[in-house]
DNA sequence: ACTTTTGTTAACCATTTGGTTAAACTATAT
DNA sequence: ATATAGTTTAACCAAATGGTTAACAAAAGT
């Protein structure tokens, strides 16, 4: 589908259709004769304003794990108690989602394909994820006896598999469960206080 | 990396050859090249034993998604009760995958991909998961007052999150946490036994 | 007005890639 | 031994794909 929208100019279309087709077909899957044409320009210029294919990935790439990974951070390394925490988390994490449904599948497909990059690229900035604090607290809860003994590592895995995983795996699920379009979107809304509520009936004391 | 294991005839080692570059890259990262080189053979010979490259894709996915899926259906059409049912599905799961990491990337990667496909092949069979009775079985047990009222939908998302994430996630998860490939295993281990426990501290009255 | 810079295109190029062909090699049957 | 069917290879081909070039158009300085 050819876009003519002129409100952008000719790199902003560049950069939206790049978006789109990376972020669905991933950078093997990507041609750059199908970016060119979702943005209604010649190929050529995709080369005169991103040297090569690489360049522009990277730029998409790195703007869409921009939305991924800081917001994690933000949660984690605030003052907040724990259970508001894990209900800010999963709740900004499903909005994320909600709007931008292939972020999920597209960051940790290109993570999984070339760790390094992501390690250098991503996790180089301030915004790289540290969990440390959150381990902490957990911890800290155990002691007081507020919540049971858990492992603290494996309730991260918990909360954030619970949060990303529908939406990685949402062709299978909607599928097998006969779920329409709408009826997945208010799923993933019910279980913005479904997870948390999950995770409060498993270890509070 | 060249193999020149005879022990197999050609077609196996193109087989696992396949299986290896295919899962690791995906339909649209593998090349023919590849493969040949990884079986050791010429590439004329994979043509001359798979048509094309779909044919020999299709081969290699047929195989992989019925390691994926039909466990689930075995334990889900069972007449365990619920909670053995649970632990039985996290192990065996985690078993698989601890034995082939790549699977669940791979296969929900390529269900992403072409959805339909999916549908017709691998569902088309009566080894399509059918989740209806497990759900059945949950509504039965908050009826019976042994379990707190949940969605089974939920639940049922859940128990498939928390059990399949991880690995598909591997990588993003243990840089960030810092884990070695051996604390990684023995992480996915314990949680055989941490996820059924999370799940019945969140659920049982 | 006109010169220079920036933006855009059509045509082209080189490499990669999936796929083919014809010949050679191997085993097996006669 | 030799014909035959199955197996394997080197060389080749055509299409796809990322990238370049040269010419042209539009803005921006002067």
């Amino acid at each position: 589908m050819v876009k003519k929208t002129k409100d952008k100019g000719a790199e902003g279309r560049i950069l939206a259709a790049a978006r789109k087709v990376f972020t669905t077909k991933g950078m093997a899957g990507a041609r750059m004769q199908d970016i060119a044409d979702e943005a209604g320009i010649n190929k050529a210029l995709l080369h005169y304003y991103f040297r090569d294919k690489d360049k522009l990935f990277e730029t998409i790439f790195m703007g869409e794990a921009q939305k991924f990974f800081p917001k994690i951070n933000a949660i984690f390394q605030s003052d907040d108690p724990l259970f508001e925490k894990m209900e800010k988390f999963v709740s900004e994490y499903i909005e994320e989602m909600q709007e931008n449904p292939y972020l999920p599948w597209f960051v940790i497909n290109e993570v999984n394909r070339d760790p390094e990059r992501f390690m250098q690229s991503v996790l180089g900035n301030d915004n790289r994820p540290k969990p440390a604090k959150f381990l902490e607290q957990i911890e800290k809860e155990i002691k007081k006896g507020t919540i049971k003994r858990i492992s603290p590592v494996h309730l991260l895995m918990n909360l954030i598999s619970m949060t990303i995983f529908p939406f990685v795996a949402r062709p299978m699920i909607t599928r097998n469960l006969r779920m329409s379009d709408l009826q997945f979107k208010q799923a993933m809304e019910q279980r913005k206080k479904e997870i948390p509520k999950f995770i409060i009936d498993a270890i509070k004391k």
